[in-house]
DNA sequence: GCTGATTGCTCCGTGTACTGATGGTTTCCT
DNA sequence: AGGAAACCATCAGTACACGGAGCAATCAGC
């Protein structure tokens, strides 16, 4: 009776959106490598002898999830993870030759696929997009952290 | 070296979005019942009686995550599953009293979440997001079902 | 320098999500 | 009627995602 328009619902839309570029990636991108798994190894390209903490923050991935990704890169020699020396505590992590090679390879394949992705929007609608869904994300993530 | 700003990559941004969706959900509307969780019981509150594989199509989710979803509703006693004696392939779906009950109170929940999730956009950017992660959504997932 | 608090990581349990394989039903066509 | 095709559901395997508990290492205050 009382039903709701799920269309109207961010976060119904939100994973739809999630879900078909997951499956888009797989196609376009990679079956190996996932896009989180990319996002990974982008950001150790960037800033590499970096914690597993501090990767998460920057990739905004869970402590949790940051331990299975970055094992399931390690477990495929794309990434090397050693135990700081300085802090006995700490995984200090770095892109090897061959996860360099592989980001090198997707970041030309991502590109294409973001077209693809975003071929319904014209230029303009684009940028809009990801401003709006940028401000949202980051309010929301701010809400999270606070607590 | 060649790092690449994920905030301008559509994947990156909705992954975001949709993790922050959830935790927001979590706190300000169930603990017990996932997002996922009340679309299934929203579409049933709409259409009861349908089978699996109809209620995926409807709330966007694969064969075998409605099996697994519909299972843990089914197991609070939210929803029942009976085999159709006119078809014997098809479970016939249907939220039971309780499963209204909740459905309704969180109907209002949801409301309220939306509010908050989408407070940083005014009236008009509001629109204009969810009109245009529809598009790119509905797209993608054409892409999908044309393979 | 000791002690208590903090920090980084791992492990466990749960939920979402997809593919491929399998099996039981129904339907369709000859 | 009988066999092939289509269809629905399930199961196994993999990956992301989170919180809580526990452990080892470090740090801060005295």
């Amino acid at each position: 009776m009382a039903a709701v328009d799920l269309n109207t619902h961010p976060g119904h839309l939100a994973r739809r959106l999630q879900q078909a570029h997951t499956l888009l990636w797989s196609t376009l991108v990679s079956e190996e490598t996932t896009s989180p798994q990319f996002a990974v190894l982008n950001a150790l390209t960037e800033k590499p002898d970096i914690d597993q903490r501090t990767l998460g923050e920057e990739v905004r991935l869970d402590r949790s999830t940051v331990a299975d990704v970055v094992a399931r890169l390690a477990r495929r020699g794309l990434v090397e993870r050693v135990r700081d020396p300085l802090d006995g505590r700490r995984n200090v992590l770095r892109a090897t030759a061959e996860g360099a090679r592989v980001h090198r390879r997707l970041v030309a394949r991502t590109e294409a696929m973001n077209r693809v992705f975003l071929a319904p929007l014209d230029e303009h609608e684009r940028e809009t997009l990801l401003r709006l869904i940028g401000r949202v994300a980051e309010a929301a993530e701010r809400i999270r952290d606070q607590r």
